[in-house]
DNA sequence: CCAGACGTTGTT
DNA sequence: GTCTGG
DNA sequence: CCAGACGTTGTT
DNA sequence: GTCTGG
């Protein structure tokens, strides 16, 4: 599947990679440690309405989240673009370790009590608790999806999963790329996103409920550098057969968790043993999409033009790109889109 | 047993 | 063609 | 996933 | 660390 989760931008246009500020706050009477999302670009760093978009998960459960939607994707993107910064709010000693409710940790618990979900960024790309080398970047394999038929049964990932380490990414959508003689055509694919949603984000403020985040399963692990340093958190995201509806695309796409129901389990690892949660392993349908421009192609390309709908056979036509709007504008766009059954219409 | 891989998608 | 960087 | 590189010696 | 191939 795709590489293509993207930030969101902040509330003055920025699109570049954020970072996370940790926090802890309380939904619904429990305790979820979160990151919230940072612009660099912004002189005053936060912004309020990134951290809205983030859907804070309001069940009380035990796991752990990784939020893709405004995430890190490439460690070293954002090395280069982020010179000096702390990228990894989360640290090794945070996680580490069991302390007081506010920075317990759900990482490797064992015991039940555990009541926490903890929002955190990781890299993407899983490198296995085993891997010797001294730097990441020497993995020789390509461990950004999984396989969920062979899970199981893999060295890099059969570990983790026995473990318990099992994650929900966060995203906005993911693209995959049509096959065509000529050139591929890329789509954007995501939740089904309700009227009151969008007519409460057009209102802003309190009322914000935001994007409906697509919550895929994944697996991570921890690895420490042989040398010494900072404990790496990476993932990957579990891949079944294309449901019927998106199959003319592509015959692959990320295992989706449709509701809070299979998100619980499949993050709740003390009670829901793996043979259970692998059931919650299936293509949906509950899935819509639209085809976007190949502007998204290029990495360097951030900005509303890679989730606004284009027409196929049509010209495209110049927007201008990303320079005001941010995730305004990008939200318009989306909210322009018919929310079911295109598929008619472009296929 | 040791040595060497450890992965996916897509394409053929 | 295949690997790396983003 | 796509885009872009794929290399060395020696010089700055 | 653990599995596969020889």
């Amino acid at each position: 599947m795709s590489r293509g989760i993207r930030g969101r931008g902040c509330d003055t246009g920025h699109r570049q990679i954020p970072a996370y500020l940790s926090i802890t706050v309380q939904v619904a009477g429990m305790l979820v440690r979160c990151s919230v999302p940072f612009c660099y670009s912004c002189p005053e760093g936060g912004s309020e309405r990134l951290h809205k978009t983030a859907n804070i998960p309001t069940l009380p459960l035990v796991g752990v989240f990784v939020c893709l939607s405004t995430a890190v994707l490439w460690e070293q993107t954002a090395q280069q673009a982020l010179p000096g910064r702390q990228l990894w709010a989360e640290s090794e000693s945070k996680l580490g370790e069991n302390r007081k409710p506010q920075t317990v940790s759900i990482v490797q618990r064992q015991d039940a009590d555990s009541s926490e979900r903890v929002l955190m960024d990781m890299r993407w790309g899983l490198v296995p608790s085993w891997f010797k080398q001294d730097n990441p970047s020497k993995l020789q394999f390509n461990t950004s999806n999984c396989r969920s038929d062979t899970m199981l049964s893999k060295s890099s990932y059969k570990g983790a999963l026995l473990k318990g380490k099992r994650c929900v990414v966060l995203a906005d959508g993911f693209y995959e790329w049509q096959q065509q003689s000529g050139g591929k055509q890329p789509y954007f694919i995501y939740f089904p996103q309700t009227k009151d949603t969008m007519d409460k984000e057009t209102q802003g403020d309190e009322e914000w409920k935001g994007w409906r985040l697509l919550t895929m399963a994944g697996i991570f692990d921890c690895w420490e550098p042989p040398g010494g340093g900072e404990m790496l958190y990476t993932y990957t995201i579990i891949t079944v057969d294309a449901s019927k509806d998106v199959s003319f695309i592509h015959h692959r796409m990320p295992a989706i968790l449709d509701g809070d129901e299979a998100i619980r389990k499949w993050l709740d690892f003390a009670e829901v043993p793996t043979q259970e949660a692998v059931k919650l392993i299936q293509p949906t349908e509950n899935i819509v999409f639209h085809p976007v421009s190949t502007f998204v192609n290029n990495i360097r390309n951030n900005a509303p033009e890679c989730v606004a709908p284009v027409e196929l056979g049509v010209k495209k036509v110049g927007t201008g790109g990303g320079l005001a709007g941010g995730s305004s504008a990008m939200v318009m766009s989306l909210s322009q889109v018919r929310a079911a059954r295109l598929q008619e219409e472009w296929q």
